[in-house]
DNA sequence: GATGAATGAGTTTTCATTCAT
DNA sequence: TATGAATGAAAACTCATTCAT
């Protein structure tokens, strides 16, 4: 007679029609909460979008905030995905293909459904998840931190940690925006150009003309 | 008769009282906005905060929406402030200090109560000001632009309008995540120093050794 | 064609499979409903402690209250055959016996899980079932008249009907107490000798310190 | 800035208009509970009888709990008050008509709307009310112990404690099921009557008919 | 102007009950 | 027959807003 954490499934589905339940709710979720926000999100609208009775929704996540959860799992799981698929690179790349492939790599993960990603990190804080948030977003940061050490021999010197915060944090701050107040900028391979630029500019060993300063 | 927007202040504080009941409200909003996040500020508490009954806040801002609009307003003429004066360059300055002026001018206005900002604004586009939100940061934008275009020869040519999102997102972006996930951050001095080298080699001529792509 | 009351449960069990999950679901309700209270007991913690699906549980209950009607019944039985029992008095006994006798029958009958006697009463008054508990509280009421008038000559001239009531309910007053205020008494001999007291006081002739009222 | 406990009044109503708010309430919660218990008794059922909007209802009592709690207080006020004052006695009474105060003590007491008193006990004991229960009948314990002891000379010899439980819960065993089962019994004198002669034969020194046990 | 009591629509959540498999 | 997923009415409670005093 476990007690059940009220942020944690009530029950794992084990029937067909159950996990397409789950999944319904879940999806709805996520397109409710990107359209209006957390607190505008009611749990009725979420089941109402995905089909099912309020009583369905309850008897897989026993509570909003655990809706929310779980959608952050998925979030978590697919970004993560991304990230690492896009950092496994292979052969020896050039010091400004490991950069670019950084830049990429971020720029990918970040851009995995970034109006979800935000809304989630942004409740994540408020439901008192920030351990979850921050070990969400620590892992993308070691994704590249790893990446970063095994070049860091091409790399300019720097504090890797601190490098990688700015890093990832920039780029997400790009993309983000990016989402809500320029979603075309997504269609223009421009802006991973200017992000490409942005990397190796802050990452490649100082021009000579960067040097007198 | 024309129909008051509910989205306006009821009436201008003519007398001095009003005028400190005004600032009392928003200083309080400001700060229960910032520690409970918008969904969680209830205008009684508000209002209780700044000493006034609920009536009287309601006598000054019609809604809570109007509230909140009071408040960016506020913080965007702040904001404002803070990055057009620091972009106010005087003499003939070296480039390198030119670009680094640039980061730091930005840094510090996206460090004016940035929890507050970034609640702002995630709740502008909530309430439909999407407009309000982007003139906002196009504001910045334009100021940042303007300046990039006085010194646009030592810089390397590219896009300026994308040079300046870019530029303003990145920096907004780890200015915001410093002010949540590291605090202590901002006490780290080399924190602007990273965000002077991520301009730096964002903003300056390529360098050979980039030349080579 | 006659409607089946909804009270009543939806079929007899027929074979040994169908008794022993009755039975389980019985005991299950029994204990979650002096455990939690009539309220907090679901049918589906009702299921799930008979170790039976919900649907199975309304395959033999057609409603929540058709189970507590049926463990009322249960209960009624049992308490009846514990006071019948300790009433068959053989023998000639003295006067002081029969009236002990009396107060222990009363006492084991209420002492037959009191809490559960409790709750099921007071839910019986909100089910509607007021005549059902008359009726359960008359039958035991009954067994003790028909007792008490065997024994009549022997006892104070008094309203045998009043009497009843007053016994039986003192005692119960008493045990139900005791079951949820203070249950270490019920290890306690002396509550029995107390009980006793009590009957053969107000039971017995008038002593002649009392005549003189 | 106090924490206040989710089961004390939200504030003290200041005006007159509050206070006879709060008086509906209370007098609607009271009618309602005993007419349908604890858990049929529903807040807007409570607001709606009582001639008040549910915000109104929540203005006062921040909870369901609270408010049965106030209407606790009340009632154990009314009952003590009546108690207190039965048994106030003067001059130098007989044996007889001090237990007969005793009885009529305690009756008067429980007889302070039973049907309340009953649903607010069984209620508190679910509400984790328990030490708040016991206080208030051993408050009660108190003021008849407190008598008995005045004139235990007089009195059969026995452990006054236990001697108290067994007298106050017998007679509120009674008094309770007469208002539930038996209310035209309250018009019966005789009920008075038998209460004194079962605390008489209780309580005096034991007759010789029965020493002989 | 200022106050704070009153309002009630709207939110999360529970649980008895049904019925397709 | 047994199962358990699905249902939805109904309950507790919140909070922006109004308006009599």
């Amino acid at each position: 007679m476990a007690q059940r954490s009220r942020s944690v499934p009530r029950k794992k589905p084990r029937q067909e029609r159950s996990r397409a339940t789950v999944d319904a709710i879940l999806e709805a979720a996520a397109h409710i909460l990107v359209a209006h926000g957390f607190e505008d999100t009611t749990t009725r609208q979420v089941a109402e979008r995905a089909g099912v009775s309020i009583g369905s929704l309850y008897q897989y996540f026993p509570s909003k905030e655990a809706l929310i959860t779980a959608l952050f799992e998925r979030q978590i799981q697919r970004v993560l995905d991304v990230c690492t698929e896009a950092l496994q690179s292979q052969g020896s790349p050039s010091t400004q293909q490991v950069v670019r492939d950084v830049a990429l790599g971020v720029m990918k993960a970040y851009a995995v459904n970034p109006r979800l990603h935000q809304v989630l990190i942004s409740e994540g804080l408020k439901l008192g998840m920030m351990e979850r948030v921050q070990s969400f977003e620590q892992r993308i940061e070691t994704v590249v931190r790893t990446f970063m050490l095994h070049y860091s021999s091409q790399l300019r010197s720097r504090r890797v940690e601190l490098a990688t915060f700015v890093i990832t944090r920039a780029i997400r701050g790009i993309i983000w925006s990016a989402a809500i107040e320029r979603p075309e900028l997504f269609e223009d391979p421009e802006l991973a150009d200017e992000l490409g630029e942005l990397m190796l500019g802050y990452l490649l060993p100082t021009s000579p003309s960067r040097s007198a300063k």
